[in-house]
RNA sequence: GGAGAGAUGGCCGAGUGGUCGAAGGCGCUCCCCUGCUAAGGGAGUAUAGGCUCAAAAAGCUUAUCGAGGGUUCGAAUCCCUCUCUCUCCGCCA
């Protein structure tokens, strides 16, 4: 959430940096709305004013024992003048709320200006991608004839998008998570979490996911809801709620894309003492995608799934840290990758291509050599205070004041794809896969993936 | 699933309709006292927002006692709904 101070003051010069990443923001709407905010705001409170003024002289002559017809007399239309105008209020301060919760965070300096992915600069490439003096497979042709992976079975399961292994591909995709996890413990001071893998509405909302990006994401009931009994007109006074939040949010739960929402708003509605930062946290999650509007985009294989793991990496920081921060938090990604022996290149995204929450965004991308590219495998990013103002997440600053945290996040790495450039950067001409040597003592000392015994 | 008890400021804890954003204590900050330490004395110490203002400072003001709604001139206090925590029983990985 941008914040709103800024867009009163500055209103044009933020739509423009806006309009850099195809936003457009509803300038007259907004003006319009703050305009009548204003004015029954002021109302309110001055109504207000009166009501407290007039109970306390009612109080007051009552503890003399006087008569308190007259002063009630003088407010006898307040009451309802009042509520009007406090509903009306509520109205505009909610359509307000809206506006700032679907509207995106605001791009970095450093961001390079562009229109779509094709504008994304590289910022570094490391390792040199390998030549084939074979037919080289792509990882679904290897770990099905390895009688590992088997997506047919997965779809009779759950259906499109999903996937199941068996054996020591298994084995792999958990040593995978595991070897990351010890490694952001082990090396970068990150602390491990376990996580729920469901989040109620706020969190999402707190990261960003939420109000905007609702059909991304699976929903879940929460046991016992009834819809039917729930919507009954009469049922009860609380309808016609205010807030803007619906009334039955509470009954639902939204199963999490990223690890980035449980850890992200591990510290909503908290003020931090300054010495407890930065705070570093990983996890390693399974993340769930409902993939809406990518149909028909890598349908094949293990790329693009509906539910994936990820080891996630979040910290939460000074923000005078934050871009500091960014770069080490990249550095951490980029280190699984090197000790995989996986080549990759590092972008920064421009303004079209970052995410709703993100003011600086890196992607990581993976050598796939089926695929004759690099693909996604990290994705990195500083929220700045975006995300930490939608969550009330503060510190005590250098004065003592509650201030805003800046928050980032980026995936260390995301596991699937990491299996899919060891399949195909890692094969062999007789069918088999060499396992990295850092993923070795995961595996029992085993060096490669074979033919799975046919008996 | 059954029965019960709770939720108040950084923490503990008082407060069952009025002047309560909230006693008291602890903690913390500053000052005084003390050779040092300890003890003692005094002052201060929630958060968000609005208006005035070019801005800062300041002033005025509103909201917040788990959340939302209701009753009332007035709600931490009364009523309703929900959430969460705890105890006992049952069930369960």
């Amino acid at each position: 959430m941008l914040d709103i101070q800024l867009l009163r003051t500055d209103l044009a010069n933020v739509a423009g940096l806006l309009a850099k990443r195809g936003h457009t923001f509803p300038i007259a709407e907004f003006n319009t709305l703050e305009a009548k905010r204003k004015l029954l705001q002021t109302r309110t409170q001055e109504l207000q004013a009166r009501r407290n003024d007039t109970s306390r002289r009612i109080g007051n002559a009552k503890g003399r024992g006087e008569d308190i017809a007259p002063i009630l007399a003088e407010i006898t239309n307040l009451g309802d003048e009042l509520k009007q105008v406090e509903v009306q209020l509520e109205l505009t301060q909610t359509a307000l709320r809206q506006i700032l919760l679907r509207t995106p965070n605001l791009p970095h300096d450093s961001v390079p200006e562009g229109n779509s992915e094709a504008d994304n600069r590289e910022v570094r490439r490391w390792g040199t991608p390998r030549t084939f003096n074979f037919a080289m497979r792509d990882h679904v042709s290897i770990g099905e004839s390895l009688g590992l992976l088997d997506f047919q079975t997965a779809a009779k399961l759950s259906g499109a998008r999903f996937s199941l292994m068996k054996g020591q591909l298994a084995r792999l995709h958990r040593a995978l998570s595991q070897f990351m996890l010890d490694t952001h413990t082990g090396e970068h001071g990150y602390t491990e979490a376990y996580v729920p893998y469901l989040a109620n509405a706020e969190s999402l909302v707190g990261t960003g996911q939420l109000p905007k990006f609702k059909e991304d994401l699976f929903e879940t009931r929460r046991p016992g809801f009834k819809m039917t009994e729930r919507l009954l007109p009469n049922e009860d006074s609380q309808r016609g709620s205010l807030s803007g939040e619906s009334l039955f949010e509470h009954d639902y739960l939204y199963l999490i894309p990223t690890a980035e929402v449980p850890l992200t708003n591990t510290v909503r509605d908290q003020i931090i003492a300054s010495e407890l930062l930065p705070i570093r946290l990983t996890a390693h999650t399974p993340c769930f995608r409902s993939e809406a509007g990518s149909y028909g985009r890598d349908t094949r294989g293990m790329i693009r799934q509906h539910q994936f793991e990820k080891v996630e990496l979040v910290q939460i920081v000074h923000p005078q840290r934050s871009y500091d921060t960014l770069e080490e938090l990249t550095g951490h990604a980029e280190n699984i990758l090197q000790k995989l022996e996986l080549p990759y290149r590092v972008m920064a995204l421009c303004t079209a291509d970052m995410g709703f929450s993100a003011a600086k965004t890196y992607d990581i991308e993976v050598w796939l050599p089926a695929q004759n590219a690099y693909r996604e495998i990290s994705s990195c990013s500083n929220c700045e205070a975006f995300q930490a103002r939608r969550m009330q997440a503060r510190f005590r600053n250098e004065k003592g004041k509650p201030e805003l945290l800046h928050t980032l996040n980026g995936s260390g790495l995301a596991v699937g794809r990491t299996l899919v450039a060891i399949l195909e950067n890692f094969q062999n001409t007789d069918g088999s896969v060499s396992i990295p040597k850092v993923l070795q003592q995961y595996m029992a000392g085993l060096d490669r993936l074979t033919m799975q015994d046919k008996k």
